[in-house]
RNA sequence: GCGCCGUUGGUGAAGUGGUUAACACGCUGGUUUGUGGCACCAGUAUGCAUGAGUUCGAUCCUCAUACGACGCC
């Protein structure tokens, strides 16, 4: 990489707005906590509430950006932990940022790897600290040393749009002494985590935690706010087969003490009914793997409940994975041919079982938003659970 | 025609005179929520070619029959 190269790659992102991320609330539910707003972006501005998919190692699994853009994807997500070890934040600042790398020109958020300690390490041997966290690479087994500052300055190589503090992702079984204690060192994670972010064009978010616990979720949404964050997430739910009520009252428990003008996210949800739990909690935006991970399982998403393509009485079914859905898939292949890609291994069938997963969630959001204009969200989740529910 | 060997589920096959016939693949379901892991979990032969016999008891021993492989005329 020549010198020229780096300076024009230094110009270009000069050139940006030097803007981070706004957040203007447009409409608040009449019945309910649920909101509609946009958010303003380099790339553009988008509405909420959103799904982002999730595209860990600076790609979606298995689809490219136009497929994306016509699933109507806004924001993506990629993950710090995983471009850090490979191909390192290094090599991507050298190749234009991640936009550049990834030939996305929408707008991305990265995770700060805090959940990987908590996902890779998980019955493994690892070591929080006061200064960071000590764990083995799951690529070679190599000791690494992740530290808030680290994250930070990690992210900001990346050039994302939204980064994420660094905290700690306690599993859903964690006690309230264990809770209480790891809530303050996120605390003081996040602290350190902005006095060394300096990227003019990256947001960053806070992270709430604090299990199901009302007092915890307070005590942890009232001091992250303290810090005055860009957005702010809800951390620490969807993990470790956690109740799906405690889950609803992890946000709950959060949300009423976070601003109003600020992007709410609820991070690692998910299924279509929490989505729309969420939504309707007064939640924003949303990531998941589940769409593209089930998708190379052979599963989909449909208004009639998730169905297993791999089930042997699609094996003639000539109509769409989900009848009338505007994704490409839909559009153009049958249930026999997807089941048929599925069961001999053909990575054809993951790929577009992700097109019409992503695409289905997205669209929820979209009618979700819907549903807040016209002030009938409990209608919406009262149609729409009575047909996903059914059997 | 004679001799010899063999016949276990959808497939490839282990195995034993005595409670539930190994394993693998396949098949049938299910699981997956800030993606190490195209993964994980469960179910899948009331029966071991057919008939008779020996035995307290046979898929396993004996005999006959059927089918198949090989060798000899």
């Amino acid at each position: 990489m020549s010198f020229f190269c780096f300076f024009d790659i230094m110009n270009k992102s000069q050139g940006r707005d030097s803007m981070k991320i706004k957040y203007n609330l447009l409409k608040t539910e009449k019945n309910t906590k649920a909101r509609f707003g946009t958010i303003k972006t380099n790339y553009g501005t988008y509405e909420t509430p959103m799904f982002m998919p999730v595209g860990t190692k600076a790609t979606v699994k298995s689809l490219s950006k136009e497929e994306l853009k016509a699933a109507h994807a806004g924001i993506i997500l990629s993950n710090t932990y995983h471009l850090w070890l490979r191909p390192g934040p290094d090599v991507i600042a050298h190749c234009g940022g991640l936009h550049k790398f990834m030939s996305w020109d929408g707008p991305i958020l990265t995770d700060s790897g805090g959940f990987q300690v908590f996902s890779l390490a998980k019955n493994k041997k690892k070591d929080i600290t006061e200064e960071g966290v000590h764990f083995k690479s799951h690529i070679d087994g190599q000791n690494l040393f992740l530290t808030p500052e680290k994250s930070i300055e990690i992210q900001n190589k990346l050039d994302s749009d939204i980064a994420m503090s660094f905290d700690e992702c306690p599993p859903a079984s964690a006690s309230y002494e264990y809770l209480k204690n790891s809530i303050e060192r996120t605390i003081r994670w996040a602290k350190r985590g902005k006095a060394v972010h300096n990227n003019p064009n990256q947001a960053l978010f806070g992270i709430v935690q604090g299990g199901a616990h009302e007092d915890l979720r307070k005590y942890s949404a009232e001091e992250t706010v303290k810090l005055d964050f860009d957005g702010y997430s809800i951390g620490g739910v969807a993990n470790d087969g956690e109740s799906k009520e405690d889950m609803y009252k992890a946000i709950d428990y959060s949300i009423p003490y976070l601003p109003e003008n600020k992007v709410r996210y609820l991070m690692g949800v998910g299924e279509p009914v929490d989505i729309i739990e969420g939504v309707i909690r007064g939640v924003d935006i949303f990531d998941c793997v589940l769409p593209t991970r089930i998708a190379r399982h052979g599963q989909a998403f449909t208004r009639d409940g998730k169905i297993n393509l791999n089930n042997a009485k699609y094996k003639e079914d000539l109509s769409p994975v989900e009848e009338g859905c505007d994704c490409y898939t839909c559009r153009n292949y049958s249930k026999a041919y997807i089941r048929h890609l599925i069961t001999t291994g053909e990575m054809l069938g993951g790929r577009l079982l992700s097109i019409h997963n992503i695409r289905f969630l997205i669209k929820l959001t979209e009618e979700l938003r819907e549903a807040i204009k016209n002030d009938n969200i409990l209608e919406y989740r009262k149609n729409f659970l009575e047909r996903y529910e059914k059997k």
